[in-house]
DNA sequence: AAGATTTCAGAGTAATTTATACTAAATCTA
DNA sequence: TAGATTTAGTATAAATTACTCTGAAATCTT
């Protein structure tokens, strides 16, 4: 039982620190990894999706690594959950039911569209710029703050 | 990515239809499996998850099976949904980040402590006569009525 | 050009969740 | 008491998710 996949939750915190990175620098997946504490490869692996949707970019071979493909202020959460997890959540009966919709409701129907239908909302409106204004900076110091060698 | 496990959405639905049944008549794991379309032997797993917190007790042998230990007005969706999953959905951070709280906040603990409590309010106030207030006839009968024979 | 990174792609492994199988114990009926 | 049925409990299997490993390709530095 969770909202987010472990996949997603890196993402987004990678998508966290990529925003307080001065534009058009690369960061490596394992300097990324570090104080997520999470594995490199994995996230590699998790960061390589978000290539599709155009949300980062990365450059192969030495100093290479991802960079943001927009600015913070245009890219959502929504948007990274939705690259790692699919529509999924924002889609799917409470109880997990087929038919379930308008025509035919679950008994959960009315109340769980409209909850989630918020939290899709906020989700869509949480641009990364957002999220960094919502941030202590010392949260991120603690949490996803890296330095280079 | 999701709210319910696959076993939550099995025990909820099998309370839906144990209540709409009359007090004290016990139904097989195999009858209650039928109309959800799941699996009897695992459904009969999870059933038996809920009997430590007194949500349904069981009688074996012949014309055995489950049966509510209280009246519908008495459980709620939390109790049901706990029994399986635990609490993790929640307690646990948005990222999954161990030492978030209000003294050490991510960039989303307020927001979402507070959507997920308005989920757990509802979901501790939707006791299972509510359900059935919320449900229509022919849903019931078309996804969770079953037939003795 | 050679060496050092670093992503990329895909296969392989591990852990967890979901589902199946089987044996034993309880309970009813005749 | 014998037989049928149904839960209880455990072991196994299948599916999904999380993670690891490896070799190749790209890119920088010297």
């Amino acid at each position: 039982m969770k909202l987010l996949s472990q996949g997603s939750q890196y993402a987004i915190s990678a998508v966290i620190a990529l925003s307080k990175q001065p534009k058009d620098t690369t960061v490596s997946a394992a300097d990324l990894a570090k104080p997520l504490s999470c594995p490199a490869a994995y996230l590699s692996q998790i960061l390589s999706k978000l290539k599709p949707s155009g949300i980062l970019e990365s450059r192969r071979g030495k100093n290479g690594g991802v960079y943001l493909a927009r600015r913070p202020n245009e890219i959502t959460l929504l948007e990274v959950i939705e690259a790692i997890d699919g529509d999924d959540f924002f889609t799917r009966c409470f109880l997990g039911i087929e038919g379930c919709g308008n025509i035919e409701p679950c008994p959960f129907h009315q109340f769980w569209s409209k909850e989630r239908g918020r939290i899709q909302q906020w989700l869509s409106e949480m641009t990364f710029d957002k999220v960094e204004e919502a941030m202590t900076d010392d949260w991120f110091d603690l949490r996803l703050h890296y330095k280079k060698n």
